[in-house]
DNA sequence: GTGGTCTAGACCACC
DNA sequence: GTGGTCTAGACCACC
């Protein structure tokens, strides 16, 4: 898990996106449980606050539940998981295409442009 | 010019992107003068200050360049006005694509998935 | 430290002059902290505005780095930081050099006048 | 004549030393004639009030004598002409020294580093 | 009017 | 406490 310090995005809040993009790429499963506050802030470097505030924010969607004295669980509604993966992916294209817009690319262009850094990266794969 | 002040992102980097964005679009060019501090500050409902930081940064990275008591200006270096538009979509796709990958789509899939959302949009407009 | 705001220079940049020439005696070491911006600014008498726009240029070219919450510290890349004296001996004598050759003195003249002033002064000391 | 428009320099003062050194040179002497403030200002590129007050401040010390009608002259006094030179040598010399002392240098290595670069341009008129 | 510097002080994220 | 952003407003050099 990287962060980035100097970023202007908070903390907390990479650690959320941070887990979403593990629970969508199902490393977190329902039920799965997360570790600890304290162990989780050493892992990453921060204070055990800043780890309680991502917590916090993840069980207001409901993405996660505490119990207390238990620790912090990833929800059993498969309902919600499953909507992370495709919340993610529709935000990310989202943004993607009003930003390509934004500086004057077509649609076709886009697809150009993408399909040949993927290919470009399948290049330097090989 | 809309700024989202509820966003994470401060506001002089906002204007950065949007200034940016109007050079990549072609929509200011080379020479061409930008709003004066205080005019911008004004239209966009902040201190002049803050607009200041902005120009002060683009003028750090060549795009722009100030004259004390004329004005600020779009650089008149062709090559630099001509990369921002490239930089800005490089930019756009790597992030789309580490971000894509990172909640576990393939190459084939962004595509598929960008291609559909394009068509759908496309629909909506007729 | 000694800040003279009669002069036309502004305070942030001989407040940058004066870390840099720190850091050229090695008085200042990689990795070393500087004083925090609100202390600095209360030392030299100044708003810790000031102090900030003096790191933050220093950031810019990496001589310093700043963790949010920690404070701003001295780089660890030994390249920069040796780098720091040479530049700032290539400039100085550059800018006599240019100096002197403007008000019409030859080679040979800069370096007797020169020689001549270190005697007084080695003179005076003893 | 250069003028640096982004230096922190206010320009009547670039203006100012612009023409001491050419006194000291002796490219202006005593009697001489400057460009009327409006000549100068075209020349320069700069509003005649920027020439009129650099020009002012060179009659504050007796250095030029302006003559209503007539215009603005390099002062008679040989004793005040040949101390610009003088002075200005002094200037360079004593600034040269301390600042090569607060980067750390030795009297001998600013001798040799100034002879080194002197002899490196040497070689390069060649 | 235009940009540049600076102050005083608020509020935020993180430690 | 530490750095980062922002405001309101003053004063300066130059146009």
């Amino acid at each position: 898990m990287q962060l980035s310090f100097d970023e202007t995005q908070p903390i907390y809040e990479q650690i959320i996106h941070y887990l979403k993009k593990q629970i969508a790429r199902r490393e977190l499963g329902p039920g799965d449980r997360l570790p600890s506050q304290r162990r989780m802030a050493r892992r990453v470097g921060v204070n055990p606050n800043t780890i309680q505030r991502a917590y916090r924010e993840l069980e207001i969607t409901e993405l996660v539940e505490t119990r207390r004295g238990k620790g912090t669980f990833i929800s059993q509604d498969e309902q919600i998981i499953r909507g992370v993966r495709r919340d993610m992916a529709r935000e990310a294209i989202q943004g993607f295409i009003s930003e390509m817009q934004s500086i004057g690319f077509s649609g076709e262009e886009m697809l150009d442009k993408l399909k040949n850094e993927l290919k470009v990266r399948e290049g330097n794969e090989r």
